[in-house]
DNA sequence: GTCTATACATAGATAGAC
DNA sequence: GTCTATCTATGTATAGAC
C-alpha cells in the first residue's frame, strides 16, 4: 500500500500508536482480566498506569518497582490498581504482549515495495520510526524480557527472530536478484537489528548529541548499503586482509 | 607492545581474566569492606559468590535475586555472605567496578599499532575477545547499570563513552591521514559499539547458530571497512539516494 | 570464619467501607 | 469504581553460638 517514502512526522501522524491508542488496544485485548466495565474510565486509568509503569520500570527496573511506587506515580490507590490487573506479573505480560503490534506495522510498511534496496531502506526506517514513537515500550520490552514466565519468554524470542527474519528475507531476495553481494544473511540481519536496537537502548546518548531519527536511519542504511553493494567489492582485497 | 595479530585462544591464554583472577583483584580492591583476612579463603568464596551472583542476576535480574537465592546457589549461609559485602548494593557495586579492567586491556592492545585500519580492526577484535571471556560480567554490567546509585551510574556512563572515544579517535586519525572517508565519527563509533555489544547481549542467538567470535569480528570489521573505505565511495551515488 | 535463628521492614495482595 | 486498612510472605540484615 504505502509507496511514497514518508518523513518521520508524516509517519507518526498516520500510525495510531499514541499512549491512548495503545491503552485502548490493551483494554480490548484484556477484557476478561480487567474488572472495569466502562471503556472511557478504563482507558483513562490504563493510560496513567501504563505511563507510570513504563517510567518507573525503565528508570530502576520492573522488579525494583513496588506497586506502592506505581500507585503513587499513577495517582491511583493499591485497590484500584488491582481492578486493572490480577497480579504484578499480569501487568508485565499485558504490556509486553502489546509490543507485538510492531511486527504488523513493519510488514504493512514494506508490503508493495519491490526493489530490494528500497525495501531494506524502508524496513530500517520503519523500525526506527516505530521505536522512536514507542521508545519506552521498546526499552521496557527489551530490558524486562528476562522477567517473563518461560512460556511468554519463548514468544518474545520468537518475536525477535521474526523481525530479524524480515531482514534476512530482504537480503536473500536482493542477493538472488544480483543487487546485493553474497553474504551471511543471518549475521547481516543480526547486525542491522543490533544497530536498530541501539537507537532506543541508548536514547539518552543520541538525544544529548542531537542526532535525529532521520539522520540515524540514513547512516545505518548507507552503511549496510556500502557493504552489500556488488560493485566496488572490498570484502577480500584491501588492507583489511 | 603487542604487534602480531592474536587468535582468540592465544589471547585468552595471555590475559589474566579467569574467575579466579577477577575475584582476587576484587578482593585486593575491597580489603576494607571484606571482613575475611586470609586471601586463600576469601578468594575461594568470592569466586563462588560472584559466579552465583552473575548466574542468578543474568537469569532473572539483580533486583529479583534474593540473598537467600544467592546463599543457596553459592553454598554459603546468609551470615557468611555478609562477611564479604556490607549490603546487597555493595555487592552490585563491587562487581560493576571490576568491569573497568576492560578499558585498560583495550588500550594496551591497540598501543603500538599505527595503521588506522589495523588499529580499528585490533580494537574491534579485542573488545569482542574480552566480552567473550567475560561474557557474564559484560552482560551484568550492561543490564544492571540502572540499579546503580547516581554517583556510580555516572561513572558507568563515562566508561561507556570512554570506550566509544577510543573508536572515535581511531576513525578521526584515519580520516586525517586519508585512509578513511569523512564521516560522523561519533555516530560511526556508536554503531560499532552497538554491534560489539550485541555479541554478549544476544549470546544465546550466536551460540545456537554456531557463530564463533573470530567470524563475528571479521564480519563487523569488514562491514565497517566497506563503509569507511575512500575508494569506491557509495555514500551519495547508487540506488540508495 | 561460618553457621542458625531471628529482628524488622517492605513486598504483593485482598476485604470491606464508601 | 475507588479508597483505606490490613493480612501474610518474603526481603535484607544482624546477633550470638560454635
Amino acid at each position: 500500500m504505502p509507496t511514497r517514502e514518508l518523513g518521520f512526522e508524516e509517519f507518526k501522524g498516520l500510525v495510531c500508536l499514541s499512549l491512548e491508542d495503545m491503552s485502548r488496544e490493551l483494554y480490548k485485548g484484556n477484557r476478561s482480566s480487567i474488572k472495569i466495565k466502562k471503556e472511557q474510565v478504563a482507558v483513562k486509568n490504563l493510560m496513567k498506569i501504563i505511563q507510570a509503569a513504563l517510567t518507573l520500570s525503565n528508570k530502576k527496573g520492573f522488579a525494583a518497582m513496588s506497586l506502592r511506587d506505581l500507585s503513587r506515580e499513577a495517582g491511583l490507590s493499591m485497590g484500584a490498581l488491582y481492578t486493572y490487573f490480577t497480579s504484578k506479573e499480569d501487568l508485565l505480560h499485558m504490556i509486553q504482549r502489546q509490543s507485538a503490534v510492531v511486527f504488523r506495522v513493519l510488514l504493512e510498511q514494506i508490503e508493495g515495495v519491490d526493489d530490494p534496496v528500497q525495501r531494506l531502506r524502508r524496513a530500517i526506517r520503519t523500525h526506527l520510526f516505530l521505536s522512536e514513537i514507542l521508545q519506552n515500550w521498546f526499552y521496557f520490552t527489551y530490558m524486562e524480557a528476562k522477567n517473563l514466565a518461560k512460556e511468554e519468554q519463548k514468544k518474545a524470542i520468537e518475536g525477535e527472530l521474526a523481525t530479524e527474519r524480515i531482514f534476512v528475507d530482504i537480503i536473500r531476495d536482493g542477493t538472488a536478484r544480483g543487487v546485493f553481494r553474497e553474504c551471511d544473511s543471518e549475521l547481516m540481519a543480526a547486525l542491522i537489528k543490533a544497530m536498530l536496537q541501539d537507537w532506543y537502548l541508548k536514547r539518552w546518548k543520541y538525544r544529548k548529541r542531537k542526532t535525529d531519527v532521520e539522520s540515524y536511519a540514513a547512516f545505518v542504511a548507507d552503511m549496510v548499503q556500502a557493504y552489500m553493494a556488488v560493485q566496488g567489492d572490498t570484502r577480500e582485497g584491501g588492507a583489511l586482509t
